[in-house]
Formats: C-alpha cells, structure tokens, sequence
DNA sequence: AGCGGTTAAGTAAGCGGTTGAGCAACCAGT
DNA sequence: ACTGGTTGCTCAACCGCTTACTTAACCGCT
C-alpha cells in the first residue's frame, strides 16, 4: 500500500474548501474558475501543504514535466558536460532531466528510449551512439524526440542539433595538410560499424582530397582504454620505439581524435612513449572539453559550442513538447578550430 | 486523452488469456498462480507485446525501479564520473537513475530532493551540498537516502558511503608539510558557509598540529570560475608577479584543491601566470579524475577509489530498498595519496 | 418573459495497474 | 462426513489526479 507517509491530497483541499475535485484541480492550474476560488483554494492547499502528486497527474494526464536524456556513452567526458548542461538548461525551465546512459552499446540505447517512452516522459534527447538504427521510427512516433550530433536518419524528429561534421573534418585536416602532415591516424569512438558511417566517408573525401594517407581506428572512450590504443598507434611513430606493427602500417606524424577523451588517452600514450605532443607527434581533438585549455600542451580541438548546443536542444525539445512551431527544427553547429597547441608543423617537413 | 498510441493493457491481456487482470497481474509477477495459468499468461503477454506501464504501477503501488540521484553540483567533473559510473552501475541491477544537479545549492538541493521523493524513487542517493540541513530528516523518512561523502547528520539514512576526510586532509598536508611547505592554501568547493563545517575545522586542526598557516579559499567547480579564483590566489605567490593583493595576504607555495576540478583551473591560473606547477608552485587535488594523470605534470591527488564508491552506493540502496539488512551500512574509504608530480619541494626550502 | 451565450462548479468515468477480501475446489486429518 | 488449511482465481476497491460532459446560474437582448 504506498508508502505509509501520507501526503495531502486534492481531496483534501476539496473537502476543506468545500469544493469538488475537479473544481480544486482546475483552480490550481487556473483553468475555468473564478478569481476567488482560485484565491481561496490556493490558499487552502497552502495551509494544507499540498503538492500535486506526479505520478497519478502522470497516469491521469499522460504527462510528466520530465524529459529524458539518453547519453550514447558517458564515459566521454564531453557528454558528461552536455548532459550536465542540458539538465541545467531543462531545470531552468521547471523540468527534469532523467538521465540515463547507453555505454556506447546500440541496443541498449533503444531500450533505454522505450523505457523512457513508457516512464511517459514528455520528451526525449538524445545524442544517438546508432543514430541510423530503425527503432528510433516507432520511438519518434510516441513522443518528441530531439537528436544532438546527428540525424535520426529513420525517424520524424522534433528537433536536431547536428554538427557540421564534413566542415569539422574538412578544416581538421586541411590544417593538418597546411601543417606537412601526410600520415595521419583518426580515432573514431566505437560504434556500429556501418562502413558508410558519413564521418568516415568525409575522413576518406578529405583524405582523397588533400592526397593524405590515413588510417581509421576505432578506439573507446574510457581513458585506460583509449590509452591503449594510441599506445599502439604512437609505437608505430617515426620518432617512436623500434616498430612492433605489422610492417605496412605507416607511422602517423599526427592522431586526429573524433573526442577530446580519447584525445587525453593520446597525451598519455604520448607520455609513456616519451614523445613531446605537439613536436614528435600532433594530436587534434574533436569537442573542446573545459579541460582541454590546461593540458601541456594545450589541446587543439574543435568547438562546437557546448552551451549554445544545450540550449538550442533544450529549445527546440521544450518547443515540440509545448505543441509550439519552431522556424528551424534543424540547427546545424559551426565548427570553430580552437588552434593551441598540440598540432604544429610535421617533423621533417620543410 | 495521454498518448495516442496504444499500448497493449493488461486487460487486454486478461481477455485474450480469459482471465481476470488480477489473475494476469499475480501471474506476471510469479504470485501464488499455477504453473501452467502462469505459463499461459505469460505466453499471451508476450505475443501482445505487453509491458507493465510504469507510471500505472507506480501509481497504485507505490513504487518504481527507479533510483534518484542527485549530485551536489555537476560542474564538478569528478561527480560526473560519480554519477555516470551509478547510473550504469543501478542499470546493471536493473533499476533506472534519475539523475538531477543541484548546481551547488543547498536549497535547490533539497527542492530537487522533496521532487524526486514525489517521484517515488524507490532510493535516494545523494552527494550533499549540505549534508547538515534538517530537510534530509523528513525526506529519509519518506524515501531510503544513501549519502555519498558526507553523513547527513540530521537524518536517520539507509546507509553512507564516507571519505575519511580528516585522513585524507592529515595526508596531504602532512605531505606537503614533509616537502617544506609552510603556507598553504586550501580551494574548497563553495557551499553552506557553515563555520564548523567539519572539512574546514581538520583543515585548521592539522595545520596547528603541523605548524603550517593556512587560507582557506571558497572556489567554485567551473574551470573559469575557478581559475579567476586561483588567478587571484597565485598573483600574491612569490615567484609571481609584484602583489597586487592586500599587503597581509600571505603568498602560498602550495594549494590544496577540495575537488581535482579546482585543480584545473589552479593549473590553468599558473599557467597564465607563467608559474610551473611542482617548481613554483605545488598543487594537490583530492578525486583522482581520470583526466589528472594526463595533466602535466600529473596532478598529485587523493584517490578515493571511485568505481567502488559507485558500487557500494548502489549497494546499499538497492539493499535499502529491498527491505534487506546489510552488515555495515556505514562505509569508510580510506584515502590513497597519488604521488604525482604537481607537488614537489618547496622553494627556498633547504 | 424567453432565449442563446458565457461562465462556474459538479459528476463521474477513466488512466492502468495492485491488492485485500472472498469464494470455490481440493486435499488431508480425525 | 465434517473441519480446517491450502491453492488458484475473481471481485472490486482503490492509488490521486484529469477531463469530457452536464447542470446551474447569470448575462444582456429582443
């Protein structure tokens, strides 16, 4: 039976004010009623201590005043932020943000959105680890849903906050091309491995384009791990250790990081390897992280604005929840190359 | 009315098995039915595609596999860490967490906190701003509450996940102390400016015991917060620039942070003010983000052991919330002090 | 006085489950 | 054959709020 706290109810305002239910409940939302009684009542709920039971206006009304946000994978710190900053945005708004993270696993992304679908939460964000996945279709249908980073491909959306990953990509490494860099790794977080994945098809344009060698490795999120990887990739550096490799894999003279994250792996596989970031090796991040300014060398990373980007996300979620038209249901983020230190001229290059 | 989409009922299912919903809702939940109706039901339920709606059940009794968490403030990137290693740690378990920020304050906090109550979170996991505020009592009454770094002392909780921090505050300056320094300034995350906040009173404790002089320095968690704030405290150090400060300020050869987050902004304040971090000036940090050892130097910090922070927390809530007895619902960590190389000899010291 | 149009409040049927009480059937036990 | 205890399921009353529909009152008009 519930918990045994007992809490005031709307009948019990009803009963002290002399009022129906109904009556009680249109005044507190100020629907329909005379000024007076909705003074008194007011008042009356005041007195009694009461608040408005969530989850039976939930059950009785289909709505929540919750919106979920679905991290593809928390382990990124630059999600970590975006999800902070979202919550912060919602809250602002009298709303709250039940956040839940999918741990970079597709699957388990989905079932999150349909448990959130059925938490009835007004609305859904989401920064999509499959963002091409088919589930999202019927999701879309039950509530609005918001994607940050990229397009659901298979479903109406409410809203999208992309980023403008060609761009990103394109001025990534063209300055590494103006830089002499001719080999260059990408680290991409894991995901589905659809070899049509845009980002990797823009790596591969940009590659062609600008008549560099580079080689895509997916590499996770989580520190130790990311470590790991570039550890591999780095001993493989003209100015690293004797060659462990395989023979046919070139030697990068810079790592582009699809995240500031695996970036900081970079800097520590940097670091064991004795290589200087920035001189021996170039690293170049992808979501400017708070962090990314003190590192030694600072990290040269792109800027997507991460306020900017939970606000308009917010925006446009709290927009389809409240029925309102929005002018742009799609915004698409600007890359800004914030230029420090971690990417300079290839060793070797004239 | 709610949603349009129609999800299957359990009266639907009631009728296609030909059962009552009492029967079907007993069945699903493995309670005194046959083995065979059970089957059937089960059988039926899953050819409709029927899921219980969580918002109906909670409503009628009383609970929701859903766990609130929330965080004293989320600019703090080591709570990030906290709470997305909860929330995969509950989801693991099966449960779902709601995750909220108080952004630092105390009243938000306890707002956030009755909210969640409301909610029916089954438990409460909280990381207090203010861990001594009487609201806790009535909300732990309603709900099991673990709290995570401190003990909220007016409350009766389901369990408590500890720093030792009088432990951790002796080893750093203890530590600090041994490598000569004898003015030290302590960054503590803004909060209640409670005078007898028990952090602060071992903080003066062990700086009579060790013979040091301490400044104690309230900061923010936001890396440009709290870089103004070190910016301030670093231009009176000795090697920096001529004082610009209050003539009796003295200048600190080493600055304690609360939070690693504080640290950064310390490391970026030096690095602006062209001091080195370890020669000029020493810094500790007090989580061990993953983030710190990539810093450079590396920070040197107190480790609390954060994934078994998560799972101990969890632990004990979902303990809570099954109504079973746990031995010690109290948990001490023990800090580890991670030598690294941000704090070294202090200069001038013989 | 009679009439359509507003406005204010009440009635009651849900929302989709859970759960105590009750009842029939069945099994021993004496 | 009668009692008493299970077992298995049904009934119906909730949980606490929302909301379509209805009624009542009151308005100014013709």
């Amino acid at each position: 039976m519930a918990r045994p706290n007992k809490r005031t109810t709307l009948r019990e305002v009803a009963e002290a004010t002399g009022l129906s239910t109904a009556a009680v409940s249109y005044a507190l939302r100020g629907k329909h009623v005379s000024k007076e009684t909705e003074e008194r009542v007011r008042k009356a709920a005041a007195e009694l201590g009461y608040e408005a039971d969530p989850i039976a206006r939930a059950l009785a009304s289909g709505r929540t005043s919750t919106v979920g946000v679905l991290a593809g994978d928390l382990q990124d710190l630059w999600q970590q932020q975006l999800m902070a900053a979202i919550g912060r945005e919602l809250l602002a708004g009298d709303r709250y943000a039940l956040i839940l993270d999918a741990g970079g696993d597709p699957e388990r992304e989905l079932a999150l959105a349909k448990q959130l679908r059925d938490q009835r939460v007004d609305g859904l964000l989401v920064s999509p680890v499959d963002p091409s996945a088919e589930g999202w279709a019927k999701i879309a249908e039950a509530v609005p849903v918001v994607s940050i980073g990229d397009a659901l491909s298979q479903a109406r959306t409410a809203g999208e906050v992309l980023f403008d990953n060609r761009a990103g990509i394109d001025a990534v490494l063209d300055y590494l091309r103006g830089l002499g860099h001719r080999r260059v790794t990408v680290l991409t977080p894991t995901g589905p491995s659809t070899p049509d994945r845009p980002a990797d098809v823009y790596v591969r344009q940009a590659a062609d384009r600008l008549g560099i060698e580079v080689q895509v490795v997916p590499c996770a999120q989580e520190l130790g791990e990311a470590t790991g990887v570039a550890r591999r990739v780095l001993t493989n550096s003209p100015a690293g250790r004797p060659r462990t490799g395989p023979a046919d894999l070139a030697p990068p003279t810079a790592v582009f990081c699809f995240s500031d994250s695996i970036a900081y792996g970079v800097y520590a596989a940097a670091a064991e390897a004795e290589l200087a970031v920035g001189r021996d090796i170039s690293v170049v991040g992808f979501d400017d992280h708070p962090v990314s300014r003190v590192l030694t060398p600072p990290l040269t990373t792109v800027d997507w604005g991460l306020t900017g980007i939970a606000k308009e996300a917010a925006r446009l979620a709290v927009a389809a929840i409240e029925g309102r038209r929005v002018r742009r249901k799609r915004i698409l983020c600007a890359p800004r190359l914030s230029e420090r230190g971690s990417a300079l001229r290839a060793p070797g290059d004239a």
